[in-house]
DNA sequence: GTAGGAGCTGGAGTGCGCTCCAGGTCAACC
DNA sequence: GGTTGACCTGGAGCGCACTCCAGCTCCTAC
């Protein structure tokens, strides 16, 4: 089974110049083609492709995918380096969630103090309440 | 107390640049000025540029913080738009940060697969154990 | 009074990750 | 066999968020 580039680009989410450009780069290897040397993608690109958007989402730049996508070549003999690279970006990314994390306090903050302003504002004006200044300034 | 623009920019982790760029696109006011015409950052406008970069840290369009900033000089008046923005920001967040575990899982399971083809490279080689194949390609 | 360092301005340049385009090929359908 | 539509290539362009630069001014310290 394989599939044209529209379709491939529907079932990875990316679109088919970024499909394109992933080939350019050397992120994915060349498709093998049809009779007409159309792009023929298989199921098994399409996992690649699938991971490969995975890392992107979680923020590895496309620079490290391609060191992966080049160790991959090397077959097993590179699973210890593979391994240290997704290892390190699990890292980044659990640092990049405790990061949002601690920004959502932050923002819960704010938000609770406009709930309050709009409490006051009921009653007294929020300018008479002292701590709920800086958030209408 | 103000701070000269170096210092403004240590405090809050930003560039010189990056200060009178923020400036230049009205994220910001215009600081105040010392005698020679230097920018004099006061604690509030940290506050604010701190504020500035817990937004830009979850990955706030600068456009968007840029509406906020207009909302914020109409004062109080804006109150419900901008705590609007900050909800729909909150929303973006957590999104993200659901995406990111899910993301996380992926990850985990793939480590894993290295873990255990190191485990089985001991023993038998891993071309072997058809369930890590996919890990090895 | 002069050398050095911080800061100033307007504008150009950068890196990333796509995205778009012109001009052409190919297969399928009417 | 003509038209349509998907796909092809090489290359240019784009939006974002900075980052850097040249050439200048100003204050400070010697």
């Amino acid at each position: 089974m394989t599939y044209a580039i529209a379709e491939a680009a529907h079932r990875t989410g990316l679109s088919i110049d970024t499909l394109r450009y992933y080939e350019r780069i050397e992120l994915i290897d060349p498709p093998a083609r049809d009779s007409g040397g159309r792009r023929a993608y298989t199921d098994s690109d399409l996992d690649w492709l699938t991971f490969l958007t995975r890392l992107r989402t979680t923020g590895m730049p496309i620079r490290l995918m391609r060191e992966y996508a080049r160790l991959r070549h090397q077959g097993p003999a590179s699973a210890v380096p593979r391994k240290r690279i997704l290892e390190r970006h699990r890292a980044d990314v659990l640092a990049r969630v405790a990061e949002l994390r601690s920004c959502l306090e932050v923002l819960d903050y704010k938000i609770d103090n406009y709930e309050r302003m709009a409490a006051c504002e009921a009653g007294a004006p929020a300018a008479a309440v002292p701590e709920l200044r800086e958030a209408t300034a």
